[in-house]
DNA sequence: AGCCAGGTCTGCG
DNA sequence: CGCAGACATGGC
């Protein structure tokens, strides 16, 4: 592991927070070992270790972290444009040094395919058995890593040992999904450079994507920052501080998820995903118990 | 034991 | 369109 070794001084002005920012349910291949972080990225593994502004990393070169991490984005300037308003104000405050990474979409394609109504300590489960039966075992190491798998890798077609991997119903879109990318390994490439709603609409387009799935993919694998995904917590936290269901409107129900979607986007402003993110990881104070809609909006809406 | 989970799909009106 | 159920599994 020599090649790639050294540390980053981290400045002031640009926070990290590198344990919650690998925790917080964005990957799901970090673990922590004996004060490092361990993961595994573009086939390689990857250790990182912060202490307080010292970020030291064996594995990558240093250009390939500052990436990864986007510390080469101005965080408080992003988090300014979205920082005007008594709930994600909190929110920032405890969760500062939170970055959005700059995953791999192939990556994350899969991996929010396996995270549609199930928990996040289930989704690296899944993760980390896609990449022992079908990944390429990374030699040098004491224990055995795996990458994660090459859309070729993984049975394109529904049965084999993906069985193994206990998906559940997601197997069958995993298996999909795989058959469709590496029978045109350019389509990722091609969704990179759509435009925002045009890229959402291709991720719909696969089976066991829709729009929660499609958004967090477009927002940790694309760097989409606008794309704003509503999950069971967002929708809570929404409905308690945000916006009310209209009259008569069934919740949850798609129709309202797109209400709150519109909302968070406007709101928000384009880097609306980056308020979900601190929404989303500062949750549980307030928001652990569903909360009564109609109670304490921001504004009449 | 039972409810819930970073939802989505299908089959009906 | 919009709604209700089904869905496969395991965490807590």
């Amino acid at each position: 592991m020599l090649p790639g070794m050294g540390t980053i001084r981290l400045r002031n002005d640009q926070p990290l927070d590198l344990a919650l920012t690998l925790s917080c349910g964005q990957a799901f291949r970090w673990e922590e070992r004996g004060g490092w972080w361990e993961g595994v990225v573009k086939g390689q593994i990857w250790r990182l270790r912060q202490d307080v502004d010292r970020l030291s990393f064996d594995g990558p070169d240093g250009r390939e972290v500052r990436r990864y991490l986007a510390l080469d984005e101005d965080l408080p300037a992003i988090l300014a444009a979205v920082d005007h308003d008594p709930v994600i104000h909190p929110a920032i405050g405890a969760c500062r040094g939170l970055r959005i990474l700059r995953q791999d979409p192939w990556e994350i394609l899969i991996s929010f395919i396996c995270a549609t109504n199930t928990n996040i300590p289930r989704i690296r489960k899944m993760i980390a058995s896609l990449a022992v039966n079908f990944g390429e075992r990374i030699p040098g190491t004491g224990y055995d890593r795996y990458g994660f798998p090459t859309p070729e890798a993984l049975p394109g077609s529904c049965g084999g040992d993906l069985a193994a991997c206990r998906l559940g119903y997601r197997e069958q879109s995993v298996a999909e999904a795989a058959a469709r990318v590496a029978g045109d390994p350019g389509i990722l490439g091609r969704i990179a450079v759509l435009p925002f709603n045009e890229a959402r609409d291709a991720l719909l387009s696969f089976r066991g994507i829709g729009p929660k799935a499609a958004d967090c993919i477009l927002l940790f694998g694309f760097n989409r920052l606008e794309a704003f995904p509503v999950d069971v917590w967002i929708r809570r936290i929404m409905y308690a501080h945000y916006l009310s269901p209209l009259p008569g409107a069934r919740v949850p129900s798609e129709k309202e998820d797109r209400r709150i979607r519109a909302f968070g986007r406007e709101h928000f402003g384009p880097f609306a995903g980056y308020a979900q993110e601190y929404l989303f990881c500062a949750r549980g104070r307030r928001e652990t118990a569903p909360s009564v809609p109609g109670g304490g909006g921001l504004s009449g809406r």
